[in-house]
RNA sequence: GCCGCGUUGGUCAAGGGGUUAAGACGCCUCCCUUUCACGGAGGAAUCACGGGUUCGAAUCCCGUACGUGGUACCA
């Protein structure tokens, strides 16, 4: 058997979405652990949809997720160019085969033209109707014309599409990994177009072209495509044969709330589509990504990869090299599954608390500066990390349950303060600084030790107290335990903290 | 409209003739902690519907309904 080869095939027209970034993780998974090859190939046959940077953005996707191509255009390869506007002119040749063949024929139709004969056909029972079989007859194409009009049409360079000739009749059926047999009638598939005006391929021709010349072994695909399969598989059987077909994959698609997953799902329900943000360069609209969101690309991953597949156990957490040795395409589910943005925060919250800091300790010290926190000490923002890590769901949770390591707090909880303060305690923490001040060995055990004598000796409930210290050094009633709080920090902070708070709760 | 694909709790899902129909997210209650989390113990909640086949159907077959995708010189 040859070598395993799978493509991700993006058209570079704008941001990578969720259902984007699963089809070529599936991909990966399956040619990593066959030992194939994963190709990316542009498909950058719509000129007319071109977008500015949109090519780099997918590669910047595939690099965050760790999700290396062996040939691109960037990396290059044996069956180099990956770009199929770069291959254009290959394409007409394999058309004009299939004109030679029979299977498919020039087509001189104007657009105008193209919709008067859809206004004219339809009728309630056929809203849309096709250029397929029983109208081509009626059109103008090298069909109906005259070859020495075709001929002249032709030298006069006249625009034209080529348009595949569907059968009648016949039963078009194929094996899919994922749906198994499927089957579709192809009196009821229209005379794509394969060669469009511009001399560009459309999709269906350029697909099966390429997928043969690179040899192709296993195509997936969202299941968007599952409709067009019969044109791939005729195209297939014309000019090189079922025998070296690829085996489909059509992937069921990933759901948004209502209906099949849109970037506006994302500004509508709050929450990321695409893998990374995406400003629009026309409009400079920008659609958040999961990365910006404070997601981890290992869960980003690991949730994509659990949507739509499981392997049998009960196992949910994955990490790249585990997907790899798991995954398997039986286990694909063929029904569409809705995101469930509650669940991936979940994944993003256990990658957090599973990965060491130093893992993501960089990108958060990112978003402490485009906060203007400036981390100067890397041990000690590691340290607080550690302290907090269990608490943030998303990276960009890390400001606001670690700040108050690096800032003091801005103002305090006092509705909660309030209620307990009375002449006892602000007698407690008067004698706390001094007996603060007068520790030379700070540590957990000193401080808290100091703290509970103090306590006992002056007759107060510990719990009241270390509530309102709590807020003296945070501001709320948040984060880890208080004396870690006050070791993290040093004693010259603790104590100005506690002194600070002090002319403001005395005034209660 | 037509064609394709699909249908197990709110969501992701295991299970593929005999099960008390797993598990996870979310939700609720309680414990832990006089903070927020983490952790722990419980709870509510499901086989779309109708016919078959069978001693027995969530599981097999056929319909129906619903959902979803396609129906472009877009991918």
């Amino acid at each position: 058997m040859s070598k395993v080869r799978v493509r991700f095939a993006p058209s570079p027209t704008g941001g990578l979405h969720l259902g984007g970034v699963r089809t070529v993780l599936y991909n990966y998974l399956f040619a990593k652990k066959q030992g194939g090859d994963f190709v990316v190939r542009i498909e950058d046959t719509d000129q007319t949809r071109f977008v500015e940077g949109a090519e780099q953005y997918i590669f910047n996707c595939l690099t965050w997720c760790g999700m290396e191509p062996d040939e691109s255009p960037v990396t290059g390869g044996p069956y180099a160019p990956y770009r199929q506007s770069e291959r254009k002119e290959l394409y007409r040749q394999y058309a004009e085969q299939l004109i030679r063949d029979g299977f498919a024929y020039y087509a001189f139709d104007t657009p105008e033209e193209l919709e008067k004969m859809r206004n004219d056909f339809k009728t309630a029972e056929n809203p849309s109707p096709q250029y397929d079989g029983k109208v081509r007859m009626q059109m103008k194409n090298s069909l109906t014309l005259p070859a020495d009009d075709v001929k002249k049409l032709l030298d006069q360079n006249t625009r034209h599409v080529v348009r595949i000739k569907m059968t009648a009749n016949e039963t078009i059926s194929f094996t899919d990994i994922i749906h198994h047999e499927v089957s579709f009638d192809s009196s009821l598939v229209d005379d794509k177009v394969l060669l469009k005006a511009d001399g560009m391929p459309t999709y269906h021709l350029a697909v099966v072209v390429d997928d043969y010349l690179m040899k192709i072994t296993h195509a997936f695909r969202g299941e968007e495509w599952l409709s067009s399969a019969p044109v791939h598989v005729l195209l297939w059987k014309y000019l090189f044969g079922l025998e070296h077909m690829p085996q489909w994959a059509h992937l069921p698609l990933i759901m948004g709330p209502s209906g099949k997953l849109s970037k506006r799902d994302g500004a509508t329900y709050g929450f990321p589509v695409f893998a990374m943000n995406w400003i629009d360069p026309k409009s400079n609209e920008l659609t958040e990504g999961f990365k910006e969101k404070g997601f981890l690309p290992e869960a980003f991953i690991n949730l994509l990869a659990v949507l739509g597949w499981n392997d049998g156990s009960e196992q949910e957490m994955y990490s790249m090299d585990e997907l790899i040795a798991h995954f398997s395409l039986d286990r694909v589910h063929a029904a569409g599954a809705k995101f469930d943005y509650e669940k991936a925060k979940w994944f993003n919250h256990e990658w957090i608390k599973k990965l060491p800091v130093t893992n993501y300790q960089q990108r958060v010290k990112e978003i402490f500066e485009s906060k203007n926190v400036t981390v100067t000490d890397d041990k000690y923002f590691a340290k607080v990390l550690v302290l907090v890590k269990e608490r943030c769901t998303l990276l960009t949770d890390f400001y606001d349950q670690a700040i108050f390591f690096f800032v003091q707090p801005a103002n305090y909880d006092e509705a909660s303060v309030k209620p307990k303060w009375d002449n006892e305690k602000q007698d407690f923490f008067t004698a706390l600084i001094t007996g603060y001040n007068a520790i030379s060995d700070w540590n957990l055990i000193s401080i808290e030790t100091e703290f509970k004598n103090l306590a006992t000796e002056k007759n107060i409930k510990l719990g009241e107290l270390q509530m309102i210290l709590r807020v003296m050094l945070v501001g709320s009633k948040m984060g880890p335990g208080v004396f870690v709080i006050e070791e993290t920090i040093g004693k010259t902070e603790t104590v100005n903290r506690i002194e600070k708070a002090l002319t403001i709760f005395s005034l209660f």
